[in-house]
DNA sequence: GAATTAAACTGGTTTACACCAGATTTATTT
DNA sequence: AAATAAATCTGGTGTAAACCAGTTTAATTC
């Protein structure tokens, strides 16, 4: 059963020392992890389909399905849809008091934003939108659906609310640029304030769908509220991330 | 294969709307978080076993766990070894802007903290700590090992190294109390600046162990590198958290 | 009643198939 | 050479069994 037979393996592959842990799926992980940070499966590079991996092992589909979901939780690898396995390229460091806007500083990092307008249109405020923005429910709101992109890879998909009276025909100005910019130029609002909360989520069918991935996967949900100078709600934008795609960092004075 | 065939499920079960994806597992877990979410399944209830689930949706055993690690990936439940499943509590709400140490934080969320020490002895430096604190290798350290609870639930390991020329004989202070606090008042220093990183992570052998958790489980690594007045590194902490023990969330100035 | 032992139960792990639908490649036809 | 059709490969999902090792509970003994 746990008998090695080398078949069909990419010639880079090699077996590599298996952990102390008996269970099996860990030390399939572990090798693959190696392979990685070894170098011999690069960034973007695409993993041995699983079948093949299995002859590698002779471990059961399912043990090595269960190794792929462990470095994919942990971000090491990401999937396409019936294609194969892929080495995840690094994250994109985010820095929640150093908001410039995710083309300034997806660019900052060396890496290439793209950002497509999904949708953009006037709803009524629903009581949730209602309560953030401080108007009667039922009020118009401009509502703008975006995907983004690093290196041509879908990362993220928000919505963003924004109340019309501060910011009127904002739906006529390109809102494929940075909404910052346009703010900022167009209406002279400048954000004073931001509060930024981000918790692991379940990627439901619409932000899969949009990211290409499959609905249920784990992701990560970043709410922003900004606000202006007189404390009014500038823009309120949910964003769903793909959990790999980005880690936080922040370095502050602490004043106190 | 599909049918149901209602047998042994608590008496407060009931079937909910399915999902109209057609993944079985997918409408499993709905069904559970929809359980959790109008009260039926409270805060810390143990949820049916597996087997139970079984019956009532008349899913393989395989099918339920896919729904069940939906779940603990989206921070819904837990998991205790071998003892059930169990629904998470709300998960802390840390504000790295507002760092005033584990202790202080949790209880104003009205949770009830805890540490424990673990272990504290003197090392010698490693490569990496060496570049880390601006000492030779080889170099005396503090290392400090901690748990911490929210509680009575351990939701983090933490392995702190504090250079000795700053804390003389640290360690024969108590260490089960906040170390700011000591730091504070025993040797005067006050932290100035933090930078903290977060990334996910898979707990290895060691965490896990100390979290009651199964090792290869994603959990979140907190780093955070605290320094004084003079730029020198007071602290140097690596945290191993829960995934679902915490949320992250930041109210900022925008400055610039 | 308390301590001990045995049985029942729970999740943990792995195997081995089976079938599907989208992605990719190859062969075929125009 | 380009468009089309078919075969193949890939991950996605699901079933049905086993067996293991801790947990928990029930039965038994002291």
């Amino acid at each position: 059963m746990t008998a090695k037979k080398p078949l069909d393996r990419p010639d880079w592959w090699m077996d590599l020392p298996d952990a102390v842990d008996s269970r099996h799926y860990l030390g399939v992980r572990d090798s693959i992890a190696a392979h990685i940070h070894n170098g011999s499966l690069a960034e973007g590079a695409c993993l041995p389909s699983e079948r093949q991996l299995q002859t590698g092992t002779g471990a059961a589909r399912g043990t090595i399905r269960a190794a792929l979901f462990q470095l994919e939780a942990e971000g090491l690898i990401y999937r396409k849809e019936r294609s194969g396995w892929y080495v995840s390229p690094p994250p994109i460091v985010y820095d929640p008091t150093r908001w410039e806007g995710f083309m300034s500083y997806v660019a900052a990092q060396g890496r290439t934003p793209k950002t497509e307008l999904l949708d953009a249109r006037t709803i009524a405020a629903t009581a949730e939108l209602a309560a953030v923005f401080g108007v009667d429910s039922g009020a118009p709101l401009y509502e703008i659906r975006r995907r983004r992109y690093i290196d041509d890879r879908a990362v993220l998909v928000e919505t963003i609310h924004v109340d019309p009276r501060l910011t009127p025909s904002l739906l006529e100005h390109d809102l494929s640029q940075s909404l910052t910019q346009v703010l900022r130029s167009h209406y002279s609002i400048a954000v004073v304030r931001n509060r930024i909360d981000m918790a692991p989520c379940a990627l439901t069918q619409d932000e899969a769908v949009a990211l290409r991935l499959k609905s249920g996967l784990p992701g990560l949900l970043v709410k922003r509220i900004s606000y202006d100078a007189q404390g009014r709600v500038v823009e309120y934008d949910l964003e769903y991330w793909r959990h790999d795609a980005l880690k936080i960092s922040v370095d502050i004075r602490v004043g106190n």
